[in-house]
DNA sequence: GCGACCTGCTAAAACCATTTAGCACTAACT
DNA sequence: AGTTAGTGCTAAATGGTTTTAGCAGGTCGC
């Protein structure tokens, strides 16, 4: 690790010829009009001195850093929504690109001064990632970039990248279905009477509409629903626990609308010496870690946030998609359903 | 978002000064010797336009940007180590600092290009990190920059930060010892003999150690040790199981040398009829999100993931802290331990 | 023999900040 | 009166790149 930088000057001066020139070789200008023979001596030069431009002076001129901004609210921070990053990552990685990950713990206050903090380095667009989808507040940009919304929406911004929950919806119902259920199948999470006029954020609303018009179509009625607020394993214990006092084994399959509902489901059922799915089959959404832990493996409707990362920076380097794009929700078939 | 960017010549000329004196008075230089008035003007101006520095321009002048290089293997990626993100990118917020991640799954060709990235991006240092403990191959650097090794080490590094495990090991055999556990208690993931000389991270052998220690100090044996090589709950339920029929009911408690493992074990106790924590008593490490799904919840000694990565920034910047840096794993204190 | 055009290259400006060196002027001291 | 010291400020260099404008010299056409 020697002193100084090696600069384009230094190429320059080693290949005997002008920064100019250097330059242009070095990019690859096609235009130009510099001999065969210039352009081996820099390639040469910049080889032997393992010459790097400086992003930062370069990003000067051009007002292009290879570089993106990446917002959330907790996605890094939180085990769950990880994912979206990885995308994130990869994708920029593939394309010569960096990302400067910021969080802002959905601060309104953070928010402003993360959005300053990534102009400030000049980034080429910015993302903006939440890790439950939802209608996100962005304040004023004081720059024109371009930005994608990653897990959210907002109206002042088109492009935007969410999982299509409608048809996950749909195919959830449909596994249970196509195994030969119908009657008895119970929806942990929500209840269309309880929960009438209150927010789900605008996916989970997706979701839940997707079921309920596949289960219309099939000519099917829930059993029951059982509204549940917040979808950890103990309030899926907790409402799995009310349900099969109520219902007793009449209940043949669960819904659960996520798989940590579904888990805290399965503690219940297990205190009630149930199977899964011997006695009751299980499906979910998300395909979380916890859906691979349990035994049997738990056959869910997963959320793609690996690859919505990586389509949110593909759409955020390629002027040319835009809108709002659906990444499909892939099933994971594990042991959880019983073929009746 | 209008057009241009707002500069300081904006600023100095809407003062009617130099930009030399715009920048002294703006970057509160002390030294300086321009009148109170000017100040004012400068100051005033500056917020009237809402004016921004330029990261880049000035990280060419000054070297210094503000930034720091995160480069991991599977960090942010994976869901189980993302605390290590987490707490670098609070306490980079903190310092007003912005963190440049990169990715590099462990793969060394990735690697140096992750190194050239934030290098060619004028970071003011670097943090390796890696998911699991272990010694980080570093290409060379070509520029000379600090480096922090995250739940890393490597010989020619000395600045990193680890958990303490040792301390670690010995607090989760008190925690069985001071319910009153001696005979009976099975020891889940490591055999001493059958591992001989196999190679376990640097920080599982410190756990391993610290637990050896303690026990011999209780006067303690385990009634065995059950060699498990990957640590995911599938490899504790096989491995449990095993155990279980080789011991029966004279298995007391359990220590598992990481959550994943203890609720494998905790499944396969359930099939046995066995239930936790009236008849076996469990405790473990990582305190992963699985500890506290589990029902009773699990006690258990956590990696302080957030912690280190807040220690490694914070010693990043400051150049008085150097070394290896222990942080403190805290027990964290569930159901699964049954007085005696 | 003269303008037009091509070829191969470079000087200098621009990007936006920080920093060094120093100017012009007043006040104080010998 | 002449030197020194202090005050309040600025011109210009600097950092490393890209890009615009253009120079010098040759060839071609007529």
């Amino acid at each position: 690790m020697p002193g100084k930088r090696v600069t384009l000057a230094d190429v320059a001066r080693r290949a005997g010829l002008s920064t100019t020139a250097a330059s242009m070789i070095l990019n690859g200008r096609p235009d130009t009009r510099l001999s065969r023979e210039a352009h081996d001596r820099v390639i040469a030069a910049a080889a032997e001195l393992d010459y790097r431009p400086n992003v930062a002076a370069r990003g000067l001129r051009t007002d292009r850093t290879n570089t993106i901004g990446f917002v959330s609210d907790v996605v890094a921070t939180t085990r769950f929504a990880s994912g979206l990053i990885k995308g994130a990552l990869e994708e920029a990685h593939a394309s010569g690109h960096v990302l400067l990950v910021l969080e802002t713990e959905g601060d309104p206050r953070r928010e402003s001064e993360a959005i300053e903090a990534v102009l400030d380095r000049q980034v080429d667009g910015i993302v903006f990632a939440t890790m439950r989808a939802r209608d996100l507040f962005i304040p004023p940009l004081r720059q024109r970039v371009p930005v994608v919304l990653l897990n959210a929406t907002n109206e002042s911004y088109a492009d935007s990248v969410l999982p299509d929950e409608h048809t996950g919806g749909r195919r959830a119902v449909d596994l249970l279905v196509d195994a030969g259920f119908g009657d008895g199948i119970l929806l942990l999470g929500h209840n269309a009477v309880k929960e009438e006029g209150l927010f789900r954020s605008t996916t989970v609303a997706r979701r839940i509409a997707g079921i309920r018009e596949r289960m219309n179509e099939h000519g099917l009625q829930f059993i029951d629903e059982e509204s549940i607020w917040l979808w950890e394993p103990e309030h899926g214990y907790t409402g799995m626990k009310r349900m099969l006092k109520k219902h007793g084994r009449s209940i043949t399959a669960v819904l659960a609308l996520n798989d940590r509902l579904a888990f805290g489901a399965s503690q219940a059922m297990a205190e009630a010496g149930i199977s899964i799915p011997a006695d009751i089959s299980v499906v979910s959404f998300d395909n979380d870690e916890i859906a691979s832990y349990m035994r049997p493996g738990l056959t869910t409707v997963a959320l793609p946030h690996e690859e919505m990362g990586r389509v949110a920076v593909r759409m955020m380097l390629d002027p040319a998609t835009s809108g709002e794009q659906l990444v499909d929700m892939p099933v994971v078939q594990r042991e959880s359903i019983r073929e009746r």
